[in-house]
DNA sequence: GTGAAAGCGCTAACAA
DNA sequence: TTGTTAGCGCTTTCAC
């Protein structure tokens, strides 16, 4: 179950590696070109620089031979316009940054979609960071974002990394706000409408052993973690005494869902549901369950979150909190885009996510 | 088996739309303010525009307790200075912009996070686009990232916008450089050798009745396409027959693969093995397979092309030819360092990629 | 420790 | 149709 294994044998360069003969050396610009500059092809045309610009922006009061030759000239001295001169006296360039924690869990691939499509509505350009959920790769990334675009959209765990990006100047719009103050710009998933429902379903169906499977990114974070706090909740208000050890952390992929479920199974086989934190540790689970000889649902049930594609791919079919990414994504934008407009934070308007049951076979 | 179907009904943003009244007017920003500027924060604090510059950029030939008033008055201003006023006089900000054809396929982010984690080693910036493999949208892209970007890593299907990319005097990178000349700088997937390898293990097996599940994005695209031309080839040279209605076009989806096992099997129950174009065409026609009464392999036999992770879900395992798709984005990322470093399209080494055959359950 | 001057490469506005 | 002038907002000299 070595998914996406980046080591992976079964895949080489192997003449590539042999082409390179001595390797590449990374950041060290050898021979680094000096730009061609609009009057550099002035010069060598014999016009000045704003015919130039006339002819690489395709303006119409310029004799279309002169054009041509002014073309020709600059695509053969290597010419091209630079897009910081260009920004710094076009104000409508736009460019925001998408923060994501993991490209390769499909979740971030349906939100990114959503957010290129709003943004290409717009005719902005969209720059791509991926922070693993790590802490200080967070933190550095808003940094990042200050100096490189007109305004943030991310997804963002960690306390500080979120104070840090929504205490500077620039637009920013959180991708999962929690439940922070409605000043802060961004969508809420209702998480605790969507794991009500789903625990209710669980217990609904008899069970009473219901373990969790946790991400265990949000062990170290000190943010609040609405699905654990739920699961607690709910059960207790059901009068279902729950064991502190059905809660096992695990890494947030398919792997670390069955690392996890072969812990829990080995601490506690009685269980005979398990509610996960996303569909991906679901899904690792499940597999891992089955492979260890479990039948499901009747053995053990399973419940995942987010509505991924690929649980429909899994046997039996995942029971899952279905998150619609793609338009929280765009909502995200067009968040970003009222507070780029002048809009002030807090007329922003609310804006929430309501995961919908999705009931298939593992539970 | 409607996968990542943005327009399910299980999910809404209710409450949100609610919140909007009137809704949201893309494209006009109603208020938007102008720019702070260096300035008139150093006016505000009565410095000259050096000495809030040397704040902002942490110098260190400044008293610590101008630069901090200088900074308070910066934040309280909502001052954040102009990319690109700084781009244009530094000359190492550095972006490149990465082309895919989907993100929601997940060949592509697993390409992404080799691109990131290798432009980020060198602290350069990633733009992404989306081309959907559209002609339109693929020139389009392409004119974007000459005005956008100071390098290009993309996956193009179409002739004339690979043309039109590599004509330009932008630094750039084929994704699948296919059988393009050895100037042209980018990245050959070794299709021939690949599908020769996964087809002999079918032929190996005893199978001889095996059909082809294209790409139909190909049909439209004036581009060579290797996999099905060795299909064709090799079939012939081990002297078996192909019935020209063995190849039938598939959406590059679950859903479309589905839609064309369907189609193939109303017309050639007979066949006992599918090679398909890629793992997503692949999953989706022995999914529908299984739904339609086929025992898998043992009825008919699925081969996948790409070797993703989700191949590992479904029942039985795909068997497929993978490729390390992380690998392919560092590769390129690591040309295009080359070129912008200076060195000439047709000194940069030969780069191939070689599919490995993964025998799992399906075939 | 701070300021003044120069200029990065481009386009908008106005003249010719 | 073309050229001239004046910035866009910042950092890099180089004085003080």
């Amino acid at each position: 179950m070595a998914l996406a294994d980046p080591s992976h044998p079964t895949c080489t360069a192997a003449r590539y590696a042999e082409g390179v003969q001595g390797g590449y050396s990374p950041n060290v610009p050898t021979n680094r070109k000096p730009r061609v500059t609009i009057d550099q092809v002035a010069q060598a045309t014999g016009v000045s620089r704003q015919t130039v610009s006339r002819a690489i922006n395709n303006k119409t009061e310029i004799d279309p031979e002169t054009r041509q030759r002014i073309l020709d000239a600059a695509q053969a001295m290597g010419y091209r316009p630079s897009r910081f001169a260009r920004g710094l006296v076009r104000q409508d360039l736009i460019t925001i940054g998408l923060v994501i924690a993991d490209v390769l869990n499909p979740f971030f691939p349906e939100v990114t979609a959503g957010v290129l499509e709003a943004a290409e509505r717009r005719g902005w350009q969209v720059v791509v960071y991926n922070t693993g959920s790590e802490r200080r790769k967070e933190l550095e990334v808003v940094d990042m974002l200050f100096d490189q675009v007109d305004a943030g959209v991310a997804f963002l765990l960690h306390h500080d990394a979120i104070a840090k990006a929504t205490a500077g100047n620039l637009p920013f719009v959180l991708l999962d706000k929690g439940g922070r103050a409605p000043a802060v710009p961004g969508v809420r998933i209702d998480f605790e409408g969507g794991a009500r429902r789903g625990l209710e379903y669980l217990i609904g169906r008899g069970h009473r052993r219901i373990a969790m499977l946790d991400d265990e990114a949000y062990l170290s974070a000190e943010a609040p973690n609405t699905r654990r706090e739920l699961y607690l909740k709910v059960m207790g208000e059901h009068g279902i005494p729950v064991d502190i050890n059905w809660i096992q952390p695990a890494h947030n992929s398919i792997d670390g869902g069955a690392a996890a479920m072969e812990r829990l199974l080995s601490a506690h086989r009685d269980v005979t549901a398990v509610f996960a934190y996303n569909d991906l540790i679901a899904i690792g689970a499940q597999l891992r369950a089955r492979a260890l000889g479990l039948r499901v649902p009747e053995d053990c049930a399973f419940l995942g979150f987010d509505g991924l594609s690929i649980g429909e791919l899994v046997e039996p079919p995942l029971t899952t909190l279905h998150i619609d990414k793609r338009r929280l994504g765009e909502i995200a934008v067009e968040q970003a885009a009222l507070l780029l407009g002048g809009m002030s934070e807090d007329e922003i308007p609310e804006a929430v996510i309501e995961p919908q049951l999705i009931v298939r076979a593992s539970a």
